[in-house]
RNA sequence: UGAGAGGCCUGGGCGGCCGCUCCGGUUCGCCGGGGAGGAAAGUCCGGACUCCGCGGGCCAGGAUGGUUGCUAACGGCAACCGGCCGUGAGGCUAGGGAAAGUGCCACAGAGAGCAGACCGCCUCCGGGAGUUCGCUUCCGGCGGUAAGGGUGAAAGGGUGCGGUAAGAGCGCACCGCGGGCCUGGUGACAGGCCUGGCAGGGUAAACCCCAUCCGGAGAAAGACCGCAUAGGAGGGUGUUGGCGACGGCCCGCGCCGCCCUCGGGUAGGUCGUUCGAGGCCGGGCGCGAGUCCGGUCCCAGAGAAAUGGUCGCCACCCCGUUCGGGGUACAGAAUCCGGCUUACAGGGCCUCUCACGCA
RNA sequence: UACCCCGUGGUGUAAUUGGCAACACAACUGGUUUUGGUCCAGUCAUUCCAGGUUCGAGUCCUGGCGGGGUAA
């Protein structure tokens, strides 16, 4: 994800699910495939060096959870502690846990909204 | 051998699997190549580049401050000079002007800026006591004195000798200081000779004076393309006006409506964007910072922002000492350069000094 | 990316031209009180750090560190 709506379309209507070290955020985009956006703020790591260390493991998780994952979302994750040293061991399978808890609960609004609009 | 001084470099390596980005090729399957730093950091200076500004003057404001150089430029660097520190190698140094003017120097102290007499020392005068009648001592007074004590960060040259009632640059020698001349040096300055006879302390990182420099904004600069809407409504003011953004004022010049409110639009793309005051090698010049010539190389270019994840072996360090386990600095490009400053595990190299020992 | 501001006891603020770092609250100690409160007395500072100027620096200068803010 590369555009300030994007990120902002699925803060406003997305669903969040989140454990002790990363937040996820997942919406649809009306696209075929999924996409992947990051935040790693400055009250992560002061240290860019750090926050850069962060980013790549969400993202190498994220390129190796992509088969097991639902298409057409956009998926933001957040690093949800200060001085987080995240491993691709731990982060991949709270990924796509967390990914598919926050899915469902995306899809459940959904239809909450059909039905009360129909 | 020990203790130091100065400077420079490096800052993990190899491989497997899975990925990212850019460039080139492509039979569209892929293939080949490049891909963080010495500080990329802090944003403290200086430039390049881009746009804005109409020309000049005056006054502000800011910066720098030994000299000569280097440089595109600098508040940087080099060499040299002076001062202070160190046995030394070396280190530090905002280091112009205090007889252009103003301000300040608390407390202490007699006196702190047209200096000054508290204690002390000394002549003289008056009085008391002692006396071996030479004088000694005490008290008071008019004075002299900056040698000694004491205050202070600082007391109007320092040391010694002479001199004197006691003293004093009062005189002399040396040192310091001021002035003049000569020599050397591009210069800062250094050395020498003569002379004065010692005076107007400190502070300019207090105001200030002098010399030199400085137009403003910054890649979110700016250029082009595309898309969409609008090409407006209302009010106020009227050439003795308004605008020409960006410290103020003045003169000249140019333009003609200008200002306020409402309404409308804008978070797309491409370029700028990486070939440059560039790197490496060799040579010439220069003590050096550097510079010139020749050859050679192309060495990140993203844009919610790539340069990664994981595994194995080796190197180094620590725990342990049989197996094994853990760790490997500071730190991540964003227009680009030249510096400065700050951070940095470990490793390596060169030159020099002092002390001790041996030959 | 460019720029601006601020750092003083635990907290919030003062400090004249550079001359003994002050005040309030909090905390602690002691006293008063049967106890607590009130009141009284006392304690609590590397002025963010390192250099420099000066006789003397919270104040002036330089460099750093930390915090906050502004600009599409």
């Amino acid at each position: 994800m590369r555009s300030r709506g994007d990120f902002q379309r699925a803060y406003s209507r997305g669903n969040r699910a989140k454990d002790e070290r990363l937040t996820v955020v997942v919406c649809a985009n009306g696209l075929e495939h999924t996409r992947l956006g990051l935040s790693v703020g400055k009250r992560c790591w002061k240290s860019a060096v750090r926050r850069n260390r962060v980013r790549r493991v969400f993202r190498d998780a994220f390129r190796l959870a992509l088969p097991e994952l639902p298409h057409g979302l956009d998926v933001v994750l957040v690093a949800s502690t200060p001085k987080l040293e995240p491993d691709t061991r731990d982060v991949l399978p709270a990924l796509v846990r967390l990914v598919h808890k926050a899915h469902r609960r995306y899809l459940e609004k959904l239809t909450r909204v059909q039905e009360s609009s129909g």
